[in-house]
DNA sequence: GACAAAGACTACTATCATTAGCTTTAAAAG
DNA sequence: CTTTTAAAGCTAATGATAGTAGTCTTTGTC
């Protein structure tokens, strides 16, 4: 194989995520990202399908690491699906907080297309299962589905600075969480 | 006054917001909106400042509407504080399908500055005046903060299409934001 | 009828993404 | 050790975009 090559792809998406979040999404260009790889901006195209291919495995990228962080955090966490839930969204929170402008090209199409529901559905189902443990397999996938929009709108919120009214967010954060969980539980032992 | 003008601020804005609900927000740029107003580009920037200083005032105009739905829902809705804020959070979700575009531009920053918070401030008092009568006033930013942030994350998820699999949405938002004003109401029935 | 100025236009710059086609390079073949 | 070759990078160009500078047009006023 003549003339090795000088990137590949695996590093251009990771260049491209670590880009996206020091400079933000406005500041990423195919440009600017291949000069940090030492390269121009054609080489790119031998690798990378273009701007929006490229975008959507930094998504994949992204999505893989928050579920990873789940992971990380259900493992530790205790035994009760609430407290198990509240942990999960703790570590979300946290994963947002920590990679604000990636997660946030993640979970805002603005053209660029997401990833495989696939993948996404294989990643959800375990959360799913837990919801299940606390309203009973009927409501669970509603209950989850408040609860992914209780956690990602607070975290939009904080990240376009969209909460400014000053107190503990991360306060406000928990005790809606577990707000939202203990709404489930009671409707569950009193039924409709 | 020589030389009437063809199209004035106002105008400008109007057409932008229409622009962007019809064709998208990747769709639009200057010129496409100069086209639309019957004019070239550059004199659209005798009454803007830019692009980013245009969609400011979009995004001003698409949370005025918004608010103007609130305070509609609220005329019609009952007395109860959990029965208004669900009234307001289906007002809330029906505008945003009604708009998604701007909806979603107006929340969304990515570069595009958000319109001066003293505005939204006097726009969210009278919201949380609601939410103290469940909480009490010490809980209320909390709640309030919950309240709307699960509101937009789920908007915002079913905008971007993030909500595939199936099931009454509108039914799943509906027991969503009930179960959390219960989950208050407890709350401050119990203490903490 | 001449003029002043508001307002729109043309022409230009700079930045992007992307494509086409040429050049370089190092490994493999002789 | 030279020649071949194909992968990989590069330059140059296209077309879209935001924005600027300076010119031309229109029309109320004198």
């Amino acid at each position: 194989m003549p003339y090795p090559s000088q990137v590949d792809r695996e590093e251009i998406v990771r260049q491209a995520r670590a880009l996206i979040e020091r400079e933000g999404e406005a500041a990423f260009s195919m440009s600017a990202l291949a000069t940090s790889l030492g390269v121009k901006a054609p080489s790119l195209y031998r690798y990378v399908d273009g701007r929006d291919n490229l975008l959507q495995a930094v998504n994949l990228e992204t999505l893989r690491r928050l579920f990873a962080a789940f992971d990380e955090a259900l493992t530790d966490a205790p035994e009760e699906p609430a407290a198990r839930l509240v942990a999960l969204a703790h570590a979300y929170r946290a994963f947002a907080h920590a990679n604000p402008c990636s997660y946030e090209l993640a979970f805002t199409s603005s053209g660029v297309r997401r990833p495989d529901e696939e993948i996404l559905l294989q990643m959800v189902l375990p959360l799913q299962e837990i919801m299940a443990g606390i309203t009973g397999k009927p409501l669970s996938l509603a209950a989850l589905r408040g609860l992914l929009a209780l956690i990602h709108g607070f975290v939009m919120l904080e990240l376009n600075e969209q909460l400014q009214r000053g107190g503990d967010l991360r306060s406000d954060f928990g005790q809606s969480v577990a707000a939202y969980l203990r709404g489930w539980q009671k409707r569950s032992r009193e039924g409709p």
